[in-house]
DNA sequence: CCTACTTAGTGTGTTTTGTCAACTAAGTTC
DNA sequence: GAACTTAGTTGACAAAACACACTAAGTAGG
């Protein structure tokens, strides 16, 4: 067991024990059922076989940065590389662990859900895809943080090209305007969102490649290369 | 001198000593030189005599959560009480501090200038406001911070009602246009500034207060009770 | 007291953008 | 080959943004 010393400095500041320092994943992914979020049964105290968020602790030494550390528990308990990774917010209070002051990095992920091959691998108790609004009764304030990443994500998503990371690298149009709808819950205009998404310029036809159905075939598009997310100024 | 011992939980979590935790504070104001921020001289080793953000340790078994150790910081430090607080990001990394893995919760404040008496009762080297160019070779990456801050600050003066904070609480629509000048760094129409600060409805005019110069005098206006930041759906 | 000047505050015509719905296109199914 | 489904485009109308000019109400200076 560790016994860790704080280096002397100002002078009344030493004398403070430090926080308990956590990394917590809220990880999305779109399936047939809708919007849902990567939960894992806790195995040990506290909360034991309570659903909560991934998470872990930093590992001094090992982890290079807090982002990495963030992979870390990601890939190490999900078997999940995921392409879209962005610091949500940091909780720190007296009262949220028992084990006494604790703080948590919030992270969010956005995954493309058919990426994902659940308990292969991992040393989780159980991984489990949950819908976003049947999430209930998670461990420690993760509910608070699963909450403040749905506010995120539905706003981004308002004015954002983020919603292309929950899809496959092929796409086609219309199943892109199908991801804004599920995650915002309401029907858009099909001539409007074509010219949004022609004007962020982000995707682009693979030539020659259609999506065939019982219709139309439709064009299959991917992102172009080294996108970063663009912001729309009016909503999609 | 304190020895802290991480609890026992997961098997192979306990062994990792934890990493130095520091909020940090970037507090804009807005003087006759523009907009500026408020440093501090640093005291004590590591950057002795360096210019940083103001800052300090989470005292366990006092501060209730981040927000208040924040706030406690600021006042403690700056004799500041902000109007404005709000989280900015969490760097982490093995790099920033020369003392080993360290953590810092930055966050940016918004204060009336004319509220600030400057070094009175405060144990603080030096402290002082400088113009936010003109900042460079801060502690840390207390530039990297600054830079974050300094983004954030600008895309929501952009599109929400932010920049009030700066003002003192009366103050003409005149006054509120040219802060949102000032720091976008570039002019409004007057007509559309109006009609924006109109449809947001946050701003209420004093009765029979009125602004004298030697011109038409200006209505004065305060916030109206109970707001929270706004943001538009268009550039202001 | 009259004119010039300055900033407050409003109005207006043009241009741009959003909205809605219809239309053509190209496949499958029966 | 007719009906159906989704892909993809077009255009008319309405609404909002933009640029700029106008009126209002004070002071300053002769």
């Amino acid at each position: 067991m560790t016994c860790y010393i704080i280096p002397p400095m100002d002078a009344p500041e030493e004398t403070y024990p430090k926080p308990i320092v956590s990394v917590d994943l809220t990880i999305f992914g779109l399936t047939e059922v809708g919007l849902e979020v990567l939960l894992m049964q806790r195995g040990a105290e506290p909360f034991a076989n309570t659903w909560a968020l991934p998470g872990g602790f930093i590992h001094v030494g090992e982890d290079s940065d807090l982002e990495s550390a963030a992979r870390r528990v990601l890939y190490g308990k999900t078997g999940v590389e995921t392409p879209y990774l962005e610091q949500l917010r940091t909780i720190g209070n007296a009262a949220r662990d028992p084990r006494g002051w604790s703080l948590s990095i919030a992270y969010f992920a956005l995954i493309s859900a058919d990426n994902v091959r659940l308990r292969q691998g991992t040393n989780a108790t159980d991984v489990a895809w949950r819908p976003v609004d049947e999430a209930a009764a998670l461990a420690f304030d993760h509910m608070e943080i699963l909450r403040s990443a749905l506010t995120r994500l539905r706003n981004k998503v308002e004015y954002s090209t983020l919603p292309v990371h929950l899809l496959p690298v092929r796409f086609t149009l219309g199943e892109l305007q199908s991801v804004y709808e599920r995650i915002l819950g309401r029907r858009l205009d099909k001539s409007a969102f074509r010219k949004r998404i022609a004007e962020a310029d982000f995707v682009v036809p693979v030539a020659g490649e259609m999506r065939r159905a019982s219709n139309r075939p439709a064009q299959i598009y991917r992102v172009r290369k080294g996108h970063k997310t663009i912001f729309f100024n009016r909503t999609i």
